[in-house]
DNA sequence: AACTATTCGGATATTATTGTCCGAGATGGT
DNA sequence: ACCATCTCGGACAATAATATCCGAATAGTT
């Protein structure tokens, strides 16, 4: 598992505000957990978490619920979203764990996965949340079954 | 985190064993856990696991321990060490938890992730046990800080 | 036969992750 | 002013992962 539970909510729910916020709408708690198929109480700390690290905003209130901006939608990258919610990117750390794992000090696993980790961390860098939001609106990709 | 915790030892623990074996000695769990760093009643209950999925033999009693079968060694494979332990491979899930994740209905990240996912896997199916404990032997990786 | 070193297996404990509940505060509409 | 509908935030609950403990069984040694 690349991801953690929160951060496929914090994921999913991201590119939902995101694609509402391009169609102009704005996203309530109980539409982004029932459009991407999430515990709405859980749901509702992880949208608090990426509000607090301004990825998306809250509008609080009737008639309230979440936006993003159209210009940060296209700068903001996975990336960030994944740190806003996990804290840390896991992906950092050595696969078997070994606290000092490096080229000259690699554990059994490290030359077949380093590979791999930079394709990793290259797609959490590169992928924007507007090119996933897009993606959707497109009929390309959809957020449940 | 591509491996849970269980796993990491796991391997760990496999490969230090294949090294003993190849080297004609028998590992204890003291020895194991000592040389892989890992906590020694957790890594007892997944050698424990190994034993029952014939990864490796254990010998009971004084001057037992744990061994392996040096043709074994050369055929099992990364994934059989990872199975055996977790019981499911996570790389086979969607990454953003999608019930039917797929070409024809693919999450937003699904496109950029496959590639990653096959090599992942490709990995897990090639890498052999002796590879490791041999790169280990040749001084090539080590398996603690 | 007794002693010691070891694995085995079940019960239990701890910690992290995931998930729920509910009251408080904000805001628009009537 | 009141009400309905939201988000916010803290406390709590459930589950899964990680880790420990201990008695039993096994086998070599003395």
């Amino acid at each position: 598992m690349i991801f953690t539970k929160a951060c496929e909510y914090g994921i999913k729910a991201a590119v939902y505000v995101a694609e509402q916020s391009m169609n102009g709408y704005r996203a309530s708690l109980k539409d982004i957990s029932k459009e991407i198929d999430s515990p709405e109480a859980f749901t509702a700390k992880i949208l608090q978490t990426l509000v607090r690290n301004n990825i998306i905003i809250s509008v609080k209130g009737s008639a309230g619920g979440f936006e993003a901006d159209l210009k940060k939608i296209k700068k903001t990258k996975l990336i960030e979203i994944v740190l806003a919610i996990d804290g840390t990117l896991h992906e950092g750390r050595c696969v078997l764990g070994l606290n000092k794992c490096s080229e000259v000090h690699p554990c059994p696993v490290h030359n077949k996965y380093k590979h791999i980790k930079k394709d990793i961390l290259t797609m959490l860098e590169k992928t924007t949340l507007a090119e996933m939001s897009n993606s959707v609106i497109e009929g390309l990709s959809c957020l449940r079954n």
